[in-house]
DNA sequence: AGTTAAACGAGACGGTACGTCATGTCTTATT
DNA sequence: AATAAGACATGACGTACCGTCTCGTTTAACT
């Protein structure tokens, strides 16, 4: 008897692991898990989405709609949102990947930008969704933790890093504190005050985050000229 | 057919408001509203609170703990997340007044210090039921807002006017955006990293946030001791 | 919390009663029951016994067809069973009455062929159902036993008894073996050989009965004219 | 594609036949029918009848106790029922061969007491969930009056005709009413007054049957000494 | 004092969804 | 070819809540 536990990253993923772990063969002894099935279950959840927040999907209406016994759902996910949250990660277009332009500062407003792009974006607005469910369910908390976003926060830490060691930023800086000071404004802004986060206010951002709040601290090392 | 659109801002409230302008009299035709009920559901939901989620509470158990009709609550709160929020917010401790330190940097660590211990206190946590049911209610996610951000954004409001009027924060800047890099990492920690939030790393961040993380931007001007 | 212990006799029933004991008032506190629902429930599954066993009945479809909720269901009856019953106890003719023809023989044949007849009737096939499902609950064999069964036996007990009196049935016997051996061939026939159960066969039943399976005990006593 | 109706006297039986018609070998192609399987599969369903009635035991359930696939079960058996009663003939232990005491009604006696005392048994229990089916499914019954009740039957009749031949039952009676009236007192009693059938009262009612309820039908030829 | 109109507790109701279980079919790998 | 293992669509199970709706009672304010 399979357990949820065992396969809370979900999934066809679970098969492939251990496919690569035990090379090719699918091995079981019964009837193969059904791909039109899984792929079924995804495509109606997506759709679901469009109309609606996560809590007012059952579970129900998504078998319904993917013309799927409910059992084979409870089968391989632990709760609707871990069925949403693999529909996601299929649409998940790929990162940005990381540019060095040579300015730590630059780079750090090309990944916000694309971040909060997506943020707006249709399938983004299920970021809200999952914010909230990790409110509720912890487990969930991590996995989507793990799945989306330490991703996003290890390209941040490289290029803090190399800012870091090109002298771009000052040493000896919780490195943990500093990513939230990079992430949360924005997430603030969208979760909490729900105001749009356009590329202006990104970039006024990152910029005082960079030159800091104080007033001129030096000389005409005015911050601002951010053009 | 009383609307709930008209009692939004909710119970007892609405009548005392109604009050204050038509003086005194409570008005009505019939039997008053009673009291003995509204303090015992208020005091159920927080009861409740304490073992679960506001997701897995039901109206039911609500009525049921406060040996109240459920008529009564949809009558007077349009959702649970309604009736939490009230709960709530008699229980919510005053605000720590604005002190006037001199030092906006101190006046703001000292702001974030008090949000966040109560954001970690027992009441405290049901501000992450808050905040996901936001993502889902619009109208609760406005009310909440009103009800409990704004305030305390206000505070953080006054105190960076006067810093920038007094020259300790330079001109010009988007309002807007400094407050959400105010607020939004320690949010940002707590909802999305879900890691605690202890003093010393809202010290880092109020000093990081006014000095910049420039590495050493002129003189000998080092940023702290945070070496 | 009424429990169905309390009402197995079965829902409008039990407050009738109640009433008649208690005169006229209803006296619940909340909302009162609702005869349509009742009423729904009760057609619903008579129509539906007229197309396929009682095994072959979901409480979901009962539920469906009378547009009702299931938890109305099971809320008043512990299994479509005590449905099935309740239903067939509305349509259940009246009982015919012992006439008191002076022939203890022909009392007895009167009422066995009143029996069989209503046995083979659409409404009385249910009687098979209910017979199968007093194998299998106890509790229910006792309900339809008292309403059903006993009954009839009261009335064959009666005849028996007068027959007794009258000389007619010789004294001594064990009432409830006499009572078996009426009821017994006819049921055997029905519910075990499923042959049907015309009138002469009850004739001869009652007539071999009286006379026994002896050949010629005595002189020309021939059985009545049954060569 | 095999049919049901094709093996409804089912198992076993099945290829037995097959086999006394195409001689030893078994003649298939591939794997051969597994004896561990059915035996496992009849041994299962006895020990759970042990516990519930035949209603409340799942096929899934029996295939799991057995250690067997589902399909193996649905394809030798049409329903569960047919499975019970496979592993009932089994235990079946041999009828009481017809002794010829010279007293039909001693012979009569002395086979209801084996029938009613083997009805009292743990296996003979399974009897009132046959017969309950019987009510339900068609084929069924006749498969279980064929394997069960007729070879019963035809040893009554046989003491029945021996009867008449010597005189000992009058002639012209109808045989099936007659045996109806033989067995079915005792199964009334079982079935529908769900009382003990002892010894006594087939006593009892053997002799009832024979000299008739009649009030001493003439001389002193007191039907025994049942006083 | 009598009338009227809320507000209340109780709780029945038609629904919807829950999460589980069994059905009977089908597929895969093994024997 | 027959199995065991087991996935699957289907659909019923019995429970819990939803939000609405009577009920009969209680409590004011208005006759």
């Amino acid at each position: 008897m399979q357990e949820h536990v065992a396969q809370h990253d979900v999934g066809r993923e679970a098969r492939q692991r251990t496919a690569s772990v035990e090379c090719v063969e699918p091995k079981h002894r019964g009837r193969q898990r059904s791909e039109e099935s899984e792929e079924a279950i995804l495509s109606a959840i997506i759709q679901l989405l469009r109309d609606k927040p996560l809590r007012d999907i059952s579970i129900e209406e998504i078998a319904r709609k993917a013309g799927v016994g409910k059992a084979t759902i409870y089968k391989w996910w632990p709760s609707k949102a871990y069925v949403a949250l693999d529909a996601f990660s299929r649409k998940l277009g790929q990162m940005v990947p990381i540019r060095d332009t040579g300015s730590a500062e630059r780079d750090f407003t090309e990944q916000l930008h694309s971040l909060f792009t997506f943020f707006g974006s249709p399938e983004g607005k299920l970021l809200r969704q999952f914010i909230a469910e990790m409110q509720v369910d912890a487990e969930f908390a991590s996995l989507f933790r793990e799945r989306f976003l330490k991703p996003r926060r290890e390209l941040i830490r490289v290029i803090y890093d190399r800012a870091v060691e090109r002298g771009q930023i000052r040493p000896g800086l919780d490195r943990d504190v500093v990513l939230d000071m990079i992430y949360g404004p924005g997430f603030h802004r969208m979760l909490i005050r729900q105001a749009p986060l356009e590329r202006k206010a990104v970039d006024t951002m990152v910029s005082a985050l960079f030159h800091g709040l104080r007033n001129a601290p030096t000389r005409g090392n005015r911050p601002r000229r951010r053009s």
